[in-house]
DNA sequence: TTGAAAGCGTTACCAG
DNA sequence: CTGGTAACGCTTTCAA
């Protein structure tokens, strides 16, 4: 059997009182008393049961993350950022994958309510509604989607596409198509409006190529699509996408970059390691989770504070391997 | 505040036993009773709390996996495949990343162990001993380790550096070098003693590269040392090490894999959208992480199952850019 | 400064 | 089949 504090107790020859006293909050014994307890604690290898204090002090330690699809590299990057800085303050983190499944996604937050004290939500799938079921019970950051009431952080797609299409026109550009991602993806619905807006801005012109699924495969299965517009440039919904978009044209042989360009969203590790580079959109993916852990720390910490923070994460255009058709 | 079973006793007009029977064994309790406890849950929007069923039941319903870096690849998927398997039987899973850090492992272990009711160790960096401290304590399965006295889920790294040396043989190799991963991994030691059994059988040589990160700037510190060494082919402790060297010889202008053969370890997904494409060894990771959840899971139910299962998983090259130096 | 006792929400046990 | 009550391990009053 595990070792409690009354086997603490007994072997101290004090009260459980004292021994929790003791061990919370040295000051409030005598040095004496301390000086048993903590011997007696360290003898029997005694570690508080977070479980039972839980329950009495209302506060598990614990946080829950929730995303997609860990097998998008994105996320592990984030969910590191967390779990690094989670640790920092001794909270642990309890993961849940909804395989990209909006349905999975309430029975997976409900699932965990009771065991953690608040929740960062990272690119929610469910819909508004759903999610805003949540509020008022507990504590919730959404990064990389913004919906009331929640804080939120997330990167600045818009400007991400910007710098994306200044660069693109610069080269010569002027028919891009996008190939859109998950349609409950809010990172899509953000990107592509900024999208939209950066190349009416510019006079180009944009062709919107169906929802995929934000993996290779499903970029690979809108290269065709693309291929049969247009365009001089095609911008994907993220790296994953990219690649897949950029696997599938030199099957047809079409040499990218010179014939098509092709630009991503994320800057995963591989991006810069393929052949040819990925140009793409740096986003600070460390800070997302940091960030999002620090406003999670302190909306747990002022329970009624009205926490509608927005942070909004800068990005960077990441220029590797795109060419105008200039130089065709 | 949270609605509790005594909300839903009161409202059903029963006692909270009645409540928790019609919950937990329907068939326990009159058909009547059971509609009326079902009703009030419902209306009440009741979910036991598992945090104080646990305090008296002894068991959590969570799994603790722990893990020395999200940010290698090879992980979030062997994390995903326990996250589902782990979901499909309502467990949930805490996450623990100890940043390839031996000393983080023993306190990470030790701060989940009461909230958790078994451990899935991947790859565990601790000694030995310390691992050992645990057994007993709670059930443990060990992912891509052996030790006694826990069941363990590897892949048969012998075999994989088997099927590399002998298709590096056919292609004419007889020199080749191997890039040492963490000395504190069990899998580099295990792959390193494979293949020097491997080359030794057929009497090629092996010149052993330091031990290095497990990462692409780990790679790319050690290729100037192999390219210091008369060896034709250079097998990688794993794929990101493999490109990172890859990466390197690429900037001192060595032609991969004309001048120089790379393999790699592990089939991570960017390990074939890579140019050149990267040759390596697959393993199945979705299995490494099914298959521990389910040996877990027997350990939990039977205690006191001596639980020695040592699950070999099979290892498949994947042949993809490697050429002979009988080519060149 | 310390000890006794209540209570957190649940399940397990024992009468009825 | 049902209700009352103890118990899980801990923290937090409340007295002493």
């Amino acid at each position: 059997m595990a070792v409690t504090i009354k086997d603490v107790a007994r072997l101290a020859g004090v009260s459980q009182s004292s021994v929790c006293r003791a061990l919370a909050d040295p000051a409030r014994v005598r040095p004496e008393t301390r000086e048993r307890v903590e011997r007696a604690a360290r003898e029997l290898g005694y570690h508080p049961n977070r479980v039972a204090r839980s329950l009495i002090t209302g506060r598990t330690g614990n946080i829950g993350v929730v995303l997609p699809d860990l097998a998008n590299p994105f996320f592990p990057t984030v969910v590191k950022s967390i779990q690094t800085r989670a640790r920092g303050f001794d909270y642990a983190v309890f993961l849940s994958d909804t395989d990209e499944d909006p349905a999975v996604e309430v029975p997976a937050i409900r699932a965990l309510a009771k065991q953690v004290d608040g929740f960062l939500l990272c690119s929610p799938r469910a819909t508004d509604e759903d999610l805003r079921s949540f509020a008022g019970e507990k504590p919730i950051v959404v990064l990389n989607r913004r919906i009331t009431p929640f804080p939120s952080v997330t990167a600045d797609n818009a400007d991400g596409m910007r710098q994306v299409v200044a660069h693109l026109h610069a080269l010569g550009h002027r028919d891009v198509a996008y190939v859109a991602g998950p349609r409950t993806s809010w990172s899509n619905r953000d990107r592509l409006r900024g999208l939209r807006a950066a190349t009416a801005a510019r006079g180009m012109t944009l062709v919107e190529a169906g929802n995929v699924a934000p993996t290779v495969d499903g970029g690979a299965a809108a290269a065709d699509l693309v291929l049969a517009a247009p365009v001089t440039a095609v911008l994907a919904y993220n790296d994953l996408v990219a690649l897949g978009l950029i696997k599938r044209f030199q099957a047809r042989g079409v040499v990218v970059p010179e014939q098509l360009s092709v630009v991503g969203f994320d800057d995963i590790l591989v991006a810069g390691l393929v052949g040819p580079p990925l140009t793409t959109v740096a986003i600070g993916k460390e800070q997302i989770g940091r960030v999002g852990v620090d406003l999670l720390l302190e909306l747990m910490a002022d329970r009624d504070s009205t926490g509608t923070a927005r942070r909004v994460l800068p990005t960077q255009l990441i220029v590797r391997g795109s060419t105008g058709p200039a130089f065709r």
